[in-house]
Formats: structure tokens, sequence, C-alpha cells
DNA sequence: ATGTCC
């Protein structure tokens, strides 16, 4: 049994323990409540994230950490590529750049509500959702390799958005360094026609709702674009579907080939494959994986103007008159090269972010310069039964490398949500609630059941009451679209 | 998450 020791309301701490080979203690953020419904797996995993060469600081966990690939999904882990820092698929997920992206309308809920249906219905016809669902760009291999160096820059130099779109992404859309020649034929073959999908699984996209009592901080909802009191708003969440798990799948095998006879790092779950970040094997997935990240903004750009689109032609009023705007893309499934202070030092790390998301304070490089004195925009999907948050970067991230939370996460398996619930059911019930969801898939809408998931009010107090974010306004769910 | 096992 694992000694967990609290550190306050809201920090747990594994001490470092030599023996397993931890090089830093481990930490777990989360309240009392959270702590107690943890995975038991979540401490393992955080443990043995913590023996990785070059980790910095601590191995940590965001408060809806689950149990995941190697790390924990909510896992934060900086590796000091000048001190033999790795760079570790399992650390950045399958599902490469994973993401959030929150559009503003200037409609309100009673111009919305009484065509909610109507408006879903079309959005699940014109945005492709399900395993394995192909989107309307036919793209040449050729093109498609400039799509995952070039990003959602490729889409808005294609029709597909505009350059303000660009500006509130992170990165601007298109991360530096992507090489399509570190991806394999096979990856680039089921990215093909994926641009512009949802995909399965817990990605969806949901209309919402910014009720009055649920704006947390005036000032700065009205900076990100949440003026009027039940204004209605866009929020959708999906990654790089099987381009990006196939990349991962790529360095993984060639990763686990090398990491011990080559490398001699030697760790205790396979799980765990990485390799040195300053190897060619590290570069080569690192380039990559770029690609996967840049794939992932040009489907949240595609998706973005399938959205556009439908409300133009349900609202009979052009996108720039219904002012469908973006708020901002974050990435929740990526490691990043940033500079960040280490004691008295500045040092140039590899944060790892899975299921976590990048929370930069005001003034820091990175952060779109209209909101530059604000600070990062978070945004975190919530379950579809619950609600979602607009979050903001704060100065005391730095204790997580600025990270935090990146939505409910999960407490039940998807094979026992599926067992407790019907998803004919679920969607009647929804329905009764005002929230009318559409699925390609009845088991895929139970196990999205709301009930499976953490309390995401408490998720948002665990990460704000630590200081890694703070509470900007929450959203409540009147249309849903999943996979 | 994922052409949910090449």
């Amino acid at each position: 049994m694992l000694q967990v020791e609290r550190i306050s309301d809201t920090l747990w701490e594994i001490p470092r323990d030599c023996e397993k080979g931890m090089r830093v203690p481990a930490r777990i953020y989360a309240t009392e409540k959270l702590i107690q419904e943890m995975d038991e797996t979540v401490y393992e995993q955080i443990t043995n994230v913590a023996t990785l060469p070059g980790i910095s600081q601590y191995a940590l966990c965001m408060p809806d950490g689950h149990s995941g690939y190697g790390f924990p999904i909510g896992g934060v882990a900086a590796m000091d590529v000048e001190q033999g820092g790795v760079i570790s698929p399992g650390g950045i997920g399958f599902d490469i750049n994973c993401g959030m992206r929150l559009v503003i309308t200037n409609l309100v809920e009673r111009e919305v509500k009484p065509r909610i249906k109507e408006l879903t219905n079309s959005l699940f016809k014109e945005v492709p959702a399900g395993v394995g669902s192909a989107g309307i760009l036919k793209l040449t291999r050729e093109e498609f390799r400039r799509v995952i160096e070039e990003g959602a820059r490729w889409c808005v130099a294609n029709g597909y958005g505009c350059e303000e779109d660009l500006a509130l992404t992170e990165e601007q859309g298109c991360i530096d360094g992507a090489d399509a020649l570190k991806v394999s034929e096979r990856a680039i073959d089921r990215g093909l026609n994926q641009i512009g999908t949802l995909g399965s699984g817990n990605h969806y996209l949901e209309v919402q709702v910014a009720r009055k009592e649920n704006v947390f901080d005036q000032e700065l909802a009205h900076a990100f674009g949440i003026t009027a009191p039940d204004q209605v708003v866009v929020m959708f969440h999906c990654g790089s579907r099987g381009f990006g798990h196939q990349v991962a799948t790529d360095y993984l095998q060639i990763f686990l080939r090398v990491m011990e006879n080559k490398y001699r790092i030697k760790i205790l779950d396979r799980e765990l494959a990485c390799a040195p970040f300053n190897s060619p094997e590290g570069q080569n997935y690192f380039a990559a994986m770029k690609c996967g990240i840049n794939m992932s903004f040009a489907n949240r750009q595609v998706i973005l103007h399938h959205i556009r689109k439908v409300f133009s032609t349900i609202f009979q009023r052009s996108a720039e008159d219904l002012g469908l705007r973006m708020v901002y893309d974050v990435a929740h499934n990526t490691a990043k090269l940033e500079r960040h202070r280490v004691g008295n030092q500045e040092r140039m790390l590899l944060v790892h972010r899975k299921g976590a998301t990048r929370a930069f304070a005001p003034g820091m490089a990175g952060v779109p310069e209209q909101y530059k004195q604000l600070g990062q925009p978070v945004i975190i999907g919530g379950s579809m039964e619950t609600g979602s948050y607009l979050l903001v970067g704060v100065p005391s991230g730095a204790q997580s490398f600025f990270s935090t939370a990146h939505g409910s996460g999960r407490t039940m398996s998807r094979t026992k949500a599926r067992k407790l619930w019907r998803g004919q059911k679920l969607q009647h019930d929804l329905e009764q609630r005002g929230i009318y969801v559409r699925s390609t898939s009845w088991a895929g809408l139970a196990e999205e059941a709301g009930s499976a998931y953490k309390d995401i009010d408490e998720v948002i107090h665990a990460a704000e009451t630590a200081g890694l974010c703070k509470r900007v306004a929450r959203f409540s769910p009147i249309g849903n679209i999943k996979g």
C-alpha cells in the first residue's frame, strides 16, 4: 500500500521512494472526496512516471486523473532535456492533441431553444461522427502532408475559416517543427479522409448556454466574448483520430526496441516506453507527434467551418452576423518544449500533458496577443449531462508547469457504464431535462452517462483552490452530438 | 482514444 501524505486540502504527495527508483515525489491535486474515489492504479502509475529519466520536480496528476496507458490521464511530467530527459508516447496519449474548442454566438437561449432539435440534427448530419467516420474533404497524400505540416493554417488558406481563428488557437494552429517525413505511410492512409470528423468515445460537440448566475468573473468573461445573459456558445472535443493513434503506435514500437538495448533505460512498465528526447528516435517522434498536433488543429478548424455553415443555414444569417467567433482552442494531449523556472534556474523542459491543459498566466509568451494581460483561456469539457467551464491561467500555476485539469475524468469503466445504462433511455431522460442528444451509437451514449464521470464542479473547485487556474464561466448543455 | 486484434 502506497503512502499518500496530505499536503493541503487539495494537494497530496507520494514521497520519493528510492527503492522504487523514484527520482522525484509524485503529487496529486484533489479534494478529499476526489482522492477517495480516485482509481488505485493512478497512484501506481504516477509513481512509475516519477522514475522516468530527467523528470523535474514532481510527477503530477490533475484532479480529474484516472487510469490510462502508462501515465494516468491527467498526468503532467516535465523532463529536463539537457539532463537526459525522455519523451514518452504514453505521456502524451494515443489521441495526440486531443483538445477543446470554444465558439461564441450572439444568440441567446430563447432564440435557440425552440430550434434546438433542428439545430442538433443538422449538426449531427454535417459533422461526421463515430468510429471510422470519413470527412467531406478529399485530399491527395501530398495535400495531407501539407495539412500535417501546416495545421489549421492550411485550412484557413483553403477557405475554411479566418485569420482570427488562427490567432485564437494554441500555437496559432500550427506547431513549428512538424515533419511529414517522420510519419509512416500507414498513418497517412488512416488520416487522409479524417479531416473534419469528430470521432467516437468521449468526443462530442455541444450547444451550451452561459446562464447569468454561472458567470464568475464578469470582466474576464466579457473579454473572452461572454457578454449577454443566457448567451449560446458551442464547445467541441476531438483530436487527431486514427492518424495520431497510428503515429503513437508506430513510435511505441520503435521505443520498445531501443529503450533498453540502445539507451539502457529500465522501466518497470512497458507502457512507459520512452527514448531520450535528444536521440534520433526521440527527435523523430517529436517531429511526427507535431504532425499529429497539426492534424488535430486542422480537424477542429474544418469542424468549425461546418458549424458556421449549419448555424448560418438554420438561422438564415451569415456566420459573421451570428457572431460565430472563437474564444480559444486548447490542446490536452501533448508534449511541448517550454522554459520553466526550477529552483532559481530557468530550464528547458519537455512538458508532457496527458489529459491535462496548458494554463499560461497573464503576460506569458504563447498567450494570444488580445488576451496577453488576462491569461490563457482554458476550456474544460464536462459530461453531456452536467456542464463545462471556461477558466483562465494564473501566476500560481507555476507549481504545475502551468497546467490544470482537462475534463471530468471517468470514475467508471466503459464496460460497467454500458451495463448500467441504456443509450435510448438516457437520450429520453436527457431530453426531459432539456438536453437534446444525438449519437451514432446507443452503447457509446451509455458509456458517456454523466454518472460515469467525476463531479465536474468538484474537479474545478479542486483545481481553482489549489491555485492552478481561475473560474470564468460555467456552461450548461442544451444540445449534444457524439460519436 | 482507435478501421476497439495485421
